[in-house]
DNA sequence: TTGCAATATAAAGATATTTGAATGTTTGAA
DNA sequence: TTCAAACATTCAAATATCTTTATATTGCAA
């Protein structure tokens, strides 16, 4: 097998990452966190929806290596580290910003 | 209200977009069908699934307006119609040619 | 070391998605 | 006008996802 295509990654992973960016809540916080980075209490007040939602979609997001959490003293700062997940938030600001 | 901003996509609809591309049947079709498109045989030879699950996995596309369906004798032909679609498509086609 | 602020986890019910199997429709050719 | 090929639709069962509510955990300050 061509090493080559080894870190080539499948339409079944892609298709995962598809699937967890779609969910509004996920994707704003998804382009939310792109640079600086965000804490939980920091998403509360943009997207006013309660705390354990935006954990569990945190959870999710962190579980599929698409987020990181470093803490901050009490604050947990997530940050977005996925690769193709930062092209695809930086293509969708993109789309905004134009028109 | 600002003009511009109306013909925005929102957060909402994008993340109805991955919802649908979160499939890997559908995302693979959607790959597929870049450039020249294909009829529902051609689908059904590449990917060797049943020929009605294609069809239920067309119908959701169209239904969102992702793909666009055009008669070709007794042929049905199917092509990506979705800007957005097409863009999040090619860029996933150059990941896959790189490395 | 007690209490509060920030965040995480768990469980359950409601809802949505996926799939397979069966059946319908339309087209072109004989 | 009948048949076969190409495609679409329907329905129900299995499975997965989402939301709410309640409860844990962790770090810091008093």
């Amino acid at each position: 097998m061509d090493i080559k295509k080894a870190k080539n990654i499948s339409f079944e992973e892609e298709a995962e990452i598809f699937k967890i960016l779609g969910h509004p809540m996920r994707l704003k916080i998804v382009c939310g966190l792109l640079g600086e980075g965000l804490c939980v209490s920091d998403i509360e007040d943009c997207l006013g929806e309660p705390q354990p939602k935006i954990s569990q979609h945190l959870a999710i997001l962190r579980a599929k290596g698409i987020v990181r959490a470093e803490r901050e003293g009490q604050n947990i700062r997530y940050r977005v580290v996925h690769p193709l997940v930062i092209k695809i938030a930086k293509l969708l600001e993109r789309e905004k910003l134009k028109d």
